[in-house]
DNA sequence: ATACAACTTTAGGTATACCTAACATTTAGG
DNA sequence: CCTAAATGTTAGGTATACCTAAAGTTGTAT
C-alpha cells in the first residue's frame, strides 16, 4: 500500500497551480496515482488544516500557510534529490526517493544534507573534502582551494 | 502518530534476542515505545508471515527468514547512520533519523550510500573525492593516493 | 434548451497500526 | 501450595489514507 502523506498533497498542489494557475481534482488524481474520492476527502481535511482553499467542483489553491509550507517542502526535497545524483543515483530514482525520504528527515539533518550538498556544488574541483566540509560547517569558510574557482 | 513498522519489530526483536537470548512483549514494547497489546497483535502478523515464532506469554525468537530480513534491515540501517555521522549530524540524532528513513530507501540507492559510506571510510587523509568517488563507483577501484594509508 | 458526457462528491467499506479496559497466565513470597 | 503482583492477551474502539459504487454537478452540442 502506497500511503501518501499530506505533504505531498500540498507539494502536488504547489506544482499544479503554478503550471496551470488551480489544481483540480482530478488531476490531483492522476499525478499521485490515487483516485479522485481521496483527493477530495484529503482538499477537505487540508482546508481544515487551513493550508488549501477548497472550492467544490472547482478545485484547489493554496492558502499563504500552505504556499509556506510547499516551499520548505520543495527546498527539503531538492536538497535530498542533490545529494542522491551527486553520490550517482540517477536524476528519475533520485526524485522518487527523494518524495520517500523527505518527510522522514529531521530539521538539523536536512540542514546538515543541505550544508553538504551546497559544499560540493560549489567547491573547486580538487578539495580536501572532509577536512573542508568540517570548517565549512563549523566556520562557515572555506580554506585556501576556495579560489580556484567552481568546476 | 508514530506508526511503527513492521520491519522496526524485526529489528528490536533482533536487537533483544542477541542480548537476552529472546525478546518478551513487555521488553519490545518499551523498547519501541508502543503499548504491549500492539506488540501482541504484531508478533501474531508476523507469526503469520513466517517472520518470528511467536509462543503466548513466553515472547517471540526471528524464523530463519526473519533474521535474514534483520541482517539486511541493520546493515542498511548502519549505512545510513554512519553517512548521517560523516556529514556531521550527531550519533543519537542520525540512529533516530536512520530508523526513520531506512524505509523508505529504494535498494539502488541503498546500495550507493553504502559505497559512498565504504568510500570515505575506507579513504587517506586527503583525496580527489568526487573523481575517485566516482572512478570508485565505475570500476571498483582506486586511484594513486589510495596507498597512503588511512586517516 | 436539454440531454448526455465528463468530472466530482458522498456514502459506505477495508487495512494498518495504534489505543484502553477487562480478562488470563505466570511467577514469587510467605 | 496458594495467593497476589507482574506480565501478557483478548475484545472492542480510533485515526488515517485508501477504495468502489452511487449520486450530484457542470459544460457542451445539437
Amino acid at each position: 500500500m502506497r500511503r501518501i502523506t499530506k505533504e505531498e498533497y500540498i507539494e502536488t498542489i504547489d506544482v499544479l497551480e503554478r503550471k496551470d494557475g488551480r489544481a483540480q481534482t482530478g488531476q490531483i488524481a492522476e499525478m499521485m496515482d490515487v483516485k479522485p474520492p481521496s483527493v477530495t476527502e484529503m482538499l477537505q481535511k487540508l482546508q481544515g488544516e487551513g493550508l488549501v482553499d477548497y472550492e467544490p467542483y472547482l478545485g484547489a489553491s493554496l492558502t499563504p500557510a500552505g504556499i509556506r509550507l510547499a516551499a520548505e517542502l520543495t527546498a527539503r526535497h531538492k536538497v535530498i534529490a542533490d545529494f542522491l545524483e551527486i553520490i550517482g543515483v540517477e536524476r528519475e530514482l533520485a526524485e522518487q526517493d527523494a518524495c520517500q525520504i523527505e518527510h522522514h528527515v529531521s530539521k538539523v539533518t536536512a540542514e546538515r544534507l543541505q550544508e553538504f550538498v551546497r559544499f560540493v556544488q560549489e567547491a573547486p574541483r580538487d578539495p580536501k573534502w572532509i577536512e573542508h566540509f568540517k570548517t565549512y560547517c563549523e566556520t562557515g569558510e572555506r580554506e585556501e582551494c576556495q579560489e580556484e574557482g567552481r568546476k
